[in-house]
DNA sequence: AAGATTTATGCAATCGATTGCGTTTAAAAT
DNA sequence: ATTTTAAACGCAATCGATTGCATAAATCTT
């Protein structure tokens, strides 16, 4: 119905210049008490609400962080997304949101879209397909501050916040020849991607330290996409000796690996063990219970918001710490235990 | 390193006004082929961005939709966010995205940040603490689309997407009805949401059509968090005569009543058949399979994405039909059959 | 070749808020 | 009462792109 209503406008309903009230508005030291409260009353009275178009024009800057991330729809992303929002919310920033759909030529149109939007500052999980950083290079040029979290690259001056796959991998292979694996089948996502790669290198150390044979035979890399399970249950079938042991790069691949062994007769853990990644909810769904690596989600989120906001302002006091570690947790539960007595009920 | 640089920049550099840049950039049709194809050039070469800001400000529009959900992390809503976001980048439009957490407060907060955001659009899945709408009504009065999904409310001309879930709810009764069940517990969500009254609406007809009794013994309201598992249970265990189905609002939920009532001693669907609602992934994990309702959530993103779009643009086709159905598909899985022959393997 | 059109371009206002600097007014100092 | 100093406020430029209208250049008529 009625204009949007400016400054201007209260300006010259108030007999006052613009500029005192955008101080008021601002909260502006050198402006009277008095003609601040008339100021704020009018505003509220007449419902202005400021144009941030026009602010953000005036101070060059938006009050808004751009994210990139591979896809939304999975949960340890939408988790890690729900903990960024509710730092960035509560001091007042928003989120524009885009997903790559692991495809590197989404993500660079993603890049430049959000640089075009006026970002203050870009927060990215890398797509699968990812090669090269020169859509990045302009963040870093304008001084745009720019961090990576889970699917990292190391480019100088951002910030990356992620686990230690590697020795979450080792972890969770130790764990398995500790119950007495001898010959693991590890399925991995791209190794483009530090995630994977890192827990692959995990993996091999475990099995070298404890004396155990790596061949090709115990890997599999794929996008970890669920049309992929035939894959694995074929290279389970097929490679003699037998898998006793399973180590999923993700929960998700892992329960229904699960599920599908178990249709083809397989017993888990008996006949094999399996641990997963991530800690997904699912984990503690399957039957039997996902051993996995917590993954903390929500605070990985937490982190990365409260690190790119203390960038924004000029905080130097954990930003020097440019790598920031988040400590991983190895969740033993049923699809890895060893069955001695464990038979009775579960 | 060097300044951003502007269409004056260019303007100066070769010799023709600002305007005339301004246009080409755009595509203005009175500009003639050669010198766009000059400054198309020299805007490559001088890795010329254009300044959002600037150009939202003048054309008083900022080609980014809004949007309001109750969490992200969840498998349902990340998966419509999916689709929003996929059918808006496809045509330039960003997303800004923020949680209300379920709380009234924040989601007015959330929707006025989203209204000096100068969102051309807002579309909103309602918290459930939202009881008044008043925080809307600027969006109304400006002419702003406003789309509601999922958790929905009746506004003047707002479209709304949702599946029928009164008639879900009836079908997914009625399935256990047929299936034999004579006493079914239904565990809701906040009634105040229209996608929880609906299906308990469903749920009602059904008994009534089959001549079960209804009491109040037959439905818990809860926000179906995880940690109200309990008093589920409890009205299970104590409530004479026992149940015999459990129509439990929302999968994850469902599967985790049944991961407690097989920790109890329980046996699905033996003693208790159950079906879920939303088709989330974990119904196909755990064991037995969870029969639910299929509720396409990508498409609804998909659909809501293009219903808005429609709006901005102005095409009138869809939007008159303000409110857009999406079907659902009642599944069924072992977890509510009657185990007639059905007891060998699985 | 002069006028009528059409095609290309430029001028300058506009979008709304911010902010450095200068000016006025009020309070403090002497 | 006069000067200093400080507190309040206004002026006007600025941020960068858009666009209605006017004008200049090119093309067409006859």
């Amino acid at each position: 119905m009625a204009k949007r209503i400016t400054i201007y406008d209260l300006a010259k309903k108030l007999n006052v210049s613009p500029a005192t009230v955008s101080r008021s508005l601002n909260d502006h030291p050198s402006i009277s008490h008095k003609t601040k409260e008339r100021i704020l009353e009018a505003a509220r009275s007449l419902g202005y609400r400021t144009n941030k178009f026009a602010a953000n024009l005036s101070r060059q800057r938006s009050n808004t962080i751009g994210i990139i991330v591979p896809r939304l729809n999975s949960n340890f992303m939408s988790t890690v997304l729900a903990g960024i929002e509710k730092v960035a919310n509560d001091v007042g920033y928003n989120l524009i949101i885009s997903q790559s759909l692991e495809s590197a030529e989404k993500e660079v149109l993603n890049a430049k879209t959000l640089y075009d939007s006026g970002v203050d500052a870009l927060m990215v999980s890398l797509a699968n397909g990812t090669e090269d950083f020169d859509h990045f290079s302009i963040f870093i040029e304008r001084k745009i501050p720019l961090l990576f979290f889970d699917r990292v690259f190391d480019l100088p001056n951002c910030p990356t916040i992620l686990i230690d796959n590697e020795d979450a991998g080792f972890e969770a292979t130790e764990h398995l020849i500790h119950q007495g694996c001898k010959n693991i089948l590890h399925v991995a996502g791209e190794l483009s991607r530090n995630v994977y790669s890192e827990r692959l290198k995990g993996f091999k150390n475990a099995l070298f330290k404890h004396g155990l044979f790596y061949s090709e035979d115990n890997l599999i890399t794929t996008d970890l996409d669920l049309n992929n399970i035939p894959k694995v249950l074929d290279r389970i079938k097929n490679v003699q000796p037998g898998f006793d042991g399973l180590f999923v790069a993700n929960d998700i691949f892992a329960v229904n690996c699960i599920r599908e062994l178990q249709k083809e007769g397989y017993h888990v853990p008996k006949d094999i063990k399996v641990i997963g990644f991530n800690n997904d909810p699912v984990s503690k769904i399957i039957s039997p219970n996902l051993s996995t690596i917590d993954y903390p989600g929500y605070k990985m989120g937490i982190l990365a918001g409260q690190s790119i906001i203390g960038h924004l302002n000029g905080n130097i006091d954990l930003q020097s710490a440019n790598q920031i570690p988040l400590r991983h947790t190895l969740l033993i539960r049923e699809s890895s235990l060893n069955s001695t007595r464990k038979n009775q009920k579960l």
